[in-house]
DNA sequence: GGTAGACCTGGACGC
DNA sequence: GCGTCCAGGTCTACC
């Protein structure tokens, strides 16, 4: 089956699918040398489909198996719109971005889109795997986490659905660290899994354009193995831009560029960026680092 | 509020 | 092949 979703302009898939590592993580595989995109979708009722994402004028195609009842259709234009942020406006940051050389690129690009998973519980797993650790252990172990406490896609040979919080939750702190290789992570993971699986912490909420900024980096700083760089890539990934996730890497462009080398702390690439005010964390992101 | 040390893993490196 | 060191954010205890 196919349903085509509108998106506004301008719009590319490629620049969605490039706009950060989460392409290259399971349930996310990048199809066709990254032109198109599939994910294991997890339905209400719980029926995994698996979306091929392709680009046509205007939008995106989605593909997927003829055996999804026709009235979930709604629900995945609903999903695909909000992983590929097909609405949102990056108009006011294009508009500023026109009068900075290192930013002139972002609107003939079509950037500002950040994919997201279908989930808010998938990318902040996804995104506690990021950090102390290097990008190919990132994959590692959420590629583990997908294939030991995942769904298998029954029509596919190696495509899982990511682990549902009940997933996680059934599962034991040992079993993540000797399975999964999460490490000290491990008991993070179980217990944002459990908190999210009885009901006690409404993560999805947090995508709710009702809930202030303020109030929403301060719930995910909340959850044990968020911090600081964490939150603020998850409050990127929401659409809360005026957020920076500084990491070492972070550090050391800005030491490099506008600091002559010089040792920096978070102050200092908090000080560079902040004229972007509400954008700021996106002109970080799509910041031109080479050298002209 | 700021800081030091522990956490855990894989990769690089020297022997 | 083995041992050691290092990088990568966050948490906790301590000042």
């Amino acid at each position: 089956m196919k349903i085509e979703i509108t998106a506004r302009q301008p719009f590319f898939l490629s620049s969605v699918i490039n706009s950060h590592g989460w392409a290259d993580l399971p349930s996310f595989k990048k199809t066709e040398g990254g032109a198109e995109l599939s994910y294991i979708f997890r339905m209400s009722n719980q029926q995994l489909a698996k979306l091929t994402i392709s680009s046509i004028p205007g939008g995106v195609s989605v593909d997927y198996q003829d055996d999804i009842q026709p009235s979930l259709a709604a629900e995945i234009t609903s999903a695909v719109t909000w992983m590929l942020a097909l609405n949102d406006d990056f108009t006011e940051f294009y508009e500023r971005a026109k009068n900075e050389p290192k930013l002139s690129h972002v609107e003939e690009n079509a950037q500002g889109r950040l994919l997201r998973s279908q989930t808010l519980f998938e990318d902040t797993i996804k995104t506690i795997l990021t950090t102390n650790t290097s990008w190919s252990g990132t994959i590692r172990m959420t590629e583990t986490l997908v294939t030991k406490f995942g769904e298998p896609y029954p029509a596919s040979d190696g495509d899982f659905s990511f682990p549902s919080p009940r997933q996680i939750a059934t599962s034991h702190e040992l079993t993540l660290r000797n399975k999964a290789r999460l490490g000290y992570r491990a008991p993070y993971i179980l217990d944002l899994a459990k908190q999210v699986d009885a009901g006690d912490f409404d993560l999805e909420g947090l995508k709710s354009p009702e809930i202030s900024s303020k109030e929403v980096f301060k719930q995910l700083v909340s959850i044990k193995g968020v911090g600081n760089y964490a939150a603020a890539n998850l409050m990127m990934l929401l659409g809360h831009y005026e957020y920076l996730p500084i990491d070492s890497w972070a550090l050391k462009l800005v030491s490099e560029k506008f600091f002559n080398g010089e040792p920096i702390g978070s102050n200092e690439v908090e000080e560079v960026f902040a004229p972007w005010g509400e954008w700021k964390g996106l002109a970080y992101w799509l910041w031109n680092w080479s050298e002209d």
